[in-house]
RNA sequence: GGGCGAUUAACUCAGUUGGAAGAGUGCUUGGUUUGCAACCAAGAUGCCGGGGGUUCAAAUCCCCCAUCGUCCA
């Protein structure tokens, strides 16, 4: 079945009826009997613009805000309801998501579980929100926001445990109260929408409460929870009862606000110093669009009217959107054309889109978050660049920090800050500066990808708008703006180019969201009671007695020595958790390999099977290192968070028995000075804690004692929560093996820092023994080197700095040197040079690689006044050969060097090419060099010698030699190549004779062709 | 978490089908100038991020790693 109707008394107390929409097909209620939709359908205008519903309130903006909070939560303190503070925006608790998007996020999925008392029944908030997905409306629709308060008050009822707070009857009653009586709209305005929610495995009926043609707020009754065998379908997914009922309702702050202020857009309500200011700043006025102030006004009345009907949503049409906006506008009188409307719209949605873009941007960097590339910082960097971009689409002549100060002075109450204003402009000032630097870059990037593209083009392909979007992050128009500026004018985007790239990268995101892995130690969950844990009633104990309770034969990919998982009734050994690796020992003759944790039960991982009772005992080595290192990261993570700033976080953690790595948020790299101020701090640490302070607190009592900095570890389960504590230089939960006394670690070093991300610094500790080996095994190196050397370790930097500077020197001076000899050898004439015909000819053998003789040949074939032909080999890595021709003169007109080097390179084993005037080549036998050699001089003598001008004469020598003896050697068919070439022949041409020719025979039909190319 | 791109002189960057590592700025020296700026001439400066592989031959092609950047979730 379906939802059942949703009959209230309430609601006919009040005079409403149940109606079905007209248009969307919705059933609601309402005490109108002339309405026939719903509220929420492209009927419904806007009826608040210019005529405010709610009453009452007549401030604007932060005043406003406070105004209709403190209404809100007053109003339901009268009713019994305990107001809670908010939570924090950053969803630390949580690791499905990373923002809080709802107010009953915040009590996800602990409370709304049941695992979890709530921290007050019933409460009341306001909870700060954001949410990214419709970032793109922002600014154009008049109503999106990323970021907003949600009021609400929440209920939690057990109606099996007979606590039964209120339901349905009373909520809508508080809902309708607080709408007609608090602030004062007439029922008449008001319509109650029946339908469903479900989301996240839960699912309820649901009001959504439309006031003027604008949602309000939304109540749900959440009892259902998903089933297969459940008995209510909603929307094609099953759900049963569950044993909590959940009410959770949410009362829009910024639209609530808007409705008492009656402005033509929720920014001219929330954020009208802002809008006004930034108006004045981008010289937005009647004027500025041709119009005068008085028809503008109308203009804009007329849009907003409208927006409350056109649904601007990410993925609609713009253009689409567009057309229909201004027929209407021209329907009701309104003189526009598509020009003026985006000369309106465009600079408008800017200016109404920063100021919230910096509200939510304050709101997460407040948070403690950290811009970054990757994770959860990048949606503080994208803000960050959508506002900067804005800012210069509006060509604001103002930074990133001026526009964030005016903000937070209008708008903001930065007293919940974690970050202190200096550290929140550092950062946006940072983040301004890698904008610059990508705006920089991105202009190169564009010249260099339109270098092939002729300028009077007037599209660029596809595929090139992608990646220059996704790797450099220049967005398609952006492309085409830095195209005009160097010369492409022409270029124009396709209409809907910017919804294709949307669509790509809602593509790609889908099948990436395919490859999940889930692999679990056992197939399934034993059915055995909780391992009793040993190790936090005695943290020193290293021996226990137990029953085995079960043994399961089990083969690890990853371990081959495991061969049984074994589960006791009780254990001290510390299964792999919050980053420490698990405990080895033995149990009784078996040996345990590791631990892990199945829920509530500890597996040995042993390579042996057991039963009955065993006697454990722990590798007290490990253990005691490991605990040195679990203990020391917490010591360091505070020290880290006194010395950088309240903004560190920990992003992650690893202990293991060599070492143990800690991750910190943080806005800049660290250098040795900051390591050595933390490390010094954290050894002091050491030696003034006498004692650690463990201590269980349920969740409600830990959240509302410590707050939310308790979970740098990650979201904690369950409702027992074990807090470790370090005096007051760190708190956290912790379910790791910790020191009662610190000092028993010693020492603790941090070694050094590295990038994980970018706004994520590791940390590299080492503590107790480990750092004792640590810096033995430095010691080492360091005595190593020096003895390498020969010298004192002290005088290691020096010695090494020297020592590569000679050996610069030195490589340098080789080279020069062998030059020279090369020079030595073919100036003074000897064997090495010769001359035939007015070229003169180098053969010979010399030491050193490809490189050097490069440098050699170089040398000897540059001189344009000497023609030479220049043929060296080298016996180095399997023998070298090299052909150099002096360019541009008799000897390169002559000879050509790739075809000289293919006929000797055999002799070398080897092959080789390059171009007519230089080839170099290579070979596996350095034994053949001196035949390669020989056979490259009998060759060169044997070319015929010519003149430049007998070059043609010579390919028809070379010809008829071909036909005369029927054989084709290679210097006679690169000479016919170049009579081909030269007598115009096409590629293809020259390709058939090549092949013809080929095979080093000529047959008949071969010879005509040759004939054919003579004549 | 996933995709893409980059890494070349002190700096900013080119480098085509694999075949002799380049430009501009800066630097050094000399000239010019009262001095500076500017100009003229000459010169020096490269493990082409690291490690494997393919090849006679790799800055260039393939694989791995590191770092930086960028987009998406």
């Amino acid at each position: 079945m379906s939802m059942p109707a949703i009959e209230l008394a309430v609601f006919k107390d009040n005079g409403f009826s149940r109606r079905k929409c007209d248009i969307s097909g919705l059933w609601f209620w309402t005490t109108d009997e002339n309405r026939k939709t719903c509220g929420d359908t492209h009927e419904d205008e806007y009826t608040f613009i210019g005529a405010p519903v709610i009453s009452g309130f007549s401030t604007l903006g932060k005043k406003l805000k406070d105004e209709m909070r403190a209404a809100f939560i007053g109003f339901f303190e009268e009713r019994q309801h305990t107001a809670i503070e908010p939570y924090p925006i950053l969803a630390r608790w949580r690791d499905d998501i990373h923002l809080t998007i709802a107010s009953i996020a915040v009590f996800q999925p602990h409370i709304t579980g049941g695992q979890v008392e709530p921290p007050a029944n019933p409460l009341a908030i306001s909870q700060p929100c954001i949410r990214l997905n419709d970032v793109d409306a922002v600014g154009r629709s008049g109503r999106h926001l990323t970021t907003f308060e949600m009021m609400a008050h929440h209920v939690f009822n057990r109606p099996a445990e007979g606590q039964d707070i209120y339901w349905m009857e009373e909520c809508v009653q508080f809902c309708h109260d607080l709408l007609c009586d608090r602030m004062g709209i007439s029922p008449e305005e008001v319509t109650y929408v029946e339908n469903p929610w479900s989301g996240g495995g839960n699912a309820g009926a649901a009001l959504e409460v439309m006031v003027g043609g604008l949602e309000l707020a939304t109540l749900v009754f959440m009892d259902m929870v998903e089933d297969e065998q459940g008995d209510i379908s909603i929307k094609g997914v099953n759900y049963c009862k569950m044993p909590l009922q959940i009410i959770d309702t949410g009362y829009g702050l910024e639209r609530f606000c808007w409705a008492a202020a009656g402005t033509p857009t929720i920014y001219e309500a929330i954020y009208p110093e802002s809008v006004a200011w930034l108006k004045d700043l981008a010289g937005f006025s009647g004027e500025s669009v041709g119009m005068d102030d008085d028809s503008l006004a109308k203009l804009l009345a007329e849009m907003s009217r409208l927006n409350g009907i056109m649904n601007i949503e990410v993925g609609s049409d713009g253009e689409q959107m567009q057309a229909m906006m201004i027929e209407r506008l021209v329907k009701r009188g309104v003189d526009i054309d598509a020009e003026r409307f985006n000369a309106v719209t465009e600079p408008l949605s800017r200016i109404f889109a920063i100021p919230d873009h910096l509200h939510a941007l304050a709101n997460m960097i407040g948070d403690g978050l950290v811009p970054s590339n990757a994770k959860a910082g990048y949606l503080a960097r994208m803000m960050a660049r959508r506002i900067l971009r804005m800012r210069d689409d509006l060509s604001l002549k103002i930074s990133l920090c001026e526009l964030m100060e005016q903000h937070l002075q209008l708008n903001y109450d930065a007293t919940r800050m974690k970050i202190t204003n200096e550290g929140l402009m550092t950062i946006l000032a940072g983040e301004e500066q890698r904008y610059q630097e990508m705006l920089r870059k991105g202009e190169q990037v564009v010249k260099t990808a339109l270098k092939s593209i002729k300028k009077d083009a007037t599209s660029l392909q596809d595929e090139l708008l992608f990646n220059l979007g996704d790797s450099h992050g220049i967005s398609p128009d952006l492309v085409v703006s830095f195209a005009a500026g160097l010369g492409w004018k022409k270029l124009r985007l396709r209409t809907g180019f910017m919804a294709e790239v949307a669509e790509r990268h809602a593509a790609q995101a889908k099948t990436a969201a395919k490859a999940q892995d889930g692999s679990s130690l056992l197939s399934s969950t034993p059915d055995h009671p909780a391992t009793k844990t040993l190790y936090y009633d005695d943290i020193m104990q290293r021996e226990f007695s137990a029953k085995v309770l079960e043994c399961i034969p089990l083969t690890l990919d990853d371990n081959e020595q495991v061969s049984h998982a074994i589960i006791l009734d009780k254990t001290c050994f510390y299964p792999e958790g919050g980053g420490q690796e698990g405990d080895y020992g033995t149990l009784g003759k078996v040996n345990v390999i590791d631990t892990r944790k199945v829920e509530d039960l500890v597996i040995h991982l042993c390579d042996g099977p057991l039963k009955g009772k065993v006697t454990g005992k722990l590798d007290w080595n490990r253990r005691k290192q490991l605990m040195d290192h679990h203990t020391a990261v917490h010591i360091v993570g505070g020290a880290a968070r006194r010395i950088l700033g309240s903004h560190i976080y920990q992003a992650g953690a690893n202990k293991s028995v060599e070492s143990a790595r800690l991750d910190i948020t943080h806005h800049r790299r660290l250098d040795r000075s900051d390591l050595d101020e933390i490390e010094n701090l954290a050894n002091q640490v050491l030696q003034e804690v006498e004692n650690t302070e463990k201590v269980t607190l349920t969740r409600k009592d830990a959240d509302s004692e410590y707050g939310f900095d308790l979970y740098q570890g990650g979201a904690p389960k369950g409702n027992q929560i074990r807090i470790l504590k370090i005096s007051d230089h760190d708190i956290q939960a912790c379910g790791g093996t910790h020191h009662d006394n610190p000092n028993r670690i010693g020492t603790i070093r941090v070694v050094r820092s590295s990038a994980v991300q970018d706004g994520v610094e590791r940390l590299h500790i080492v503590a107790g023994n480990a750092a004792l080996l640590h810096s033995r095994e430095q010691e080492d190196l360091l005595r190593e080197a020096s003895d390498s050397f020969g010298v004192a370790t002290a005088d290691l930097p020096k010695t090494a700095d020297r020592f590569f500077g000679e050996w610069k020197e030195q490589r340098k001076r080789i080279e020069q040197l062998e030059a020279e000899i090369v020079r030595l050898r073919t100036t003074g004439g000897g064997d090495d040079s010769t001359e035939l015909d007015g070229v003169r000819i180098i053969i010979m053998e010399v030491d050193g690689d490809i490189k050097q003789m490069t440098k050699m040949v170089g040398e000897l074939t540059r001189d344009v006044s000497v023609p030479t032909l220049a043929v060296i080999g080298s016996r180095d890595g399997g023998g070298k050969l090299l052909i150099a021709l002096t360019e541009d003169s008799l000897a390169s007109e002559r000879y050509d060097a790739a075809a000289i080097l293919k006929q000797i390179s055999h002799h070398i084993k080897g092959g080789g090419g390059g171009r007519p005037t230089f080839a170099q080549g290579g070979g596996s036998n350095p034994d053949g060099l001196p035949e390669a050699l020989a056979a490259a001089r009998s060759l060169i003598e044997e070319t015929p010698k010519v003149s430049i001008s007998q070059a043609i004469d010579a390919t028809k020598l070379a010809i008829d030699r071909a036909i005369a003896d029927g054989v084709v050697d290679q210097g006679e068919f690169a000479l016919i190549k170049r009579a081909a070439e030269q007598a115009g022949l096409s590629a293809e041409q020259i390709a058939t004779i090549g092949e013809a020719v080929m095979d080093g025979h000529i047959d008949e039909q071969e010879k005509i062709l040759l004939e054919n190319l003579l004549s």
